[in-house]
DNA sequence: CAGTTGATTCGACTGTTATCGAATCCGCAG
DNA sequence: CTGCGGATTCGATAACAGTCGAATCAACTG
């Protein structure tokens, strides 16, 4: 027994970070933003690699950063979001976890 | 510039494994499983830990299966399920290195 | 073969989510 | 103050996901 199991409580806000990962369009608007780190991201920039308008991309975004997995800082007239390398984390780490559990 | 942006087409299928996972009772019944590596756990077992029935459980774990996070085995009249360390193990680090491109 | 126990599949219902167009908000430039 | 471009919020709709009860399947047992 390598893990000990999640708690009920803890399953749901876990949960609720995965969910936030389980989509496509939200997935690749993380990545993006992770493996643009250090320049400038704005909103404009990530419309570009989606055919989805802008209200669709913007409610993607507030999934993700209502799961804190990103946070977004408006400067100007545009909005930059930046990942939560903690959050990632976490989530990193329970399933590396799990992975080794079933070795 | 740390990592390279996940491609559409894999978003999609990474996507479905993180859904698989965004689900309260889906990411307890993996860390049931993944928690007791090597024992034997048959589904009868795994029920005794949530209010839900047997259907729902069992639909979990279908779930699951065709995200290809967990396999089923069956053997006499149980079916015994375990984890699949490499799919865990891709999904942790394509967070790990999100992580780290944060930093 | 008939019955029992474990597990899944089926059909239906309910609540949630992805998506869009329209409207709104927020900073900035005349 | 008015207008403008970027970003979000609102309202509606269509597709999807979680849940259950009932029915079915699968393996053992008498």
């Amino acid at each position: 027994m390598v893990t000990e199991p999640v708690s009920e409580s803890d399953a749901v806000t876990l949960a609720q970070s995965f969910k936030a990962l389980g989509d496509p369009v939200r997935l690749r608007l993380l990545s993006l933003i992770a493996a643009r780190a250090g320049e400038e991201v704005c909103v404009c920039d990530l419309l570009d690699a989606f055919t989805q308008t802008a209200p669709t991309i913007s409610h993607h975004l507030k999934v993700l950063r209502d799961a804190g997995l990103i946070i977004g800082e408006r400067r100007a007239s545009w909005v930059y979001y930046r990942v939560v390398p903690s959050a990632l984390a976490t989530l990193s780490r329970l399933l590396d976890a799990s992975a080794m559990a079933g070795t």
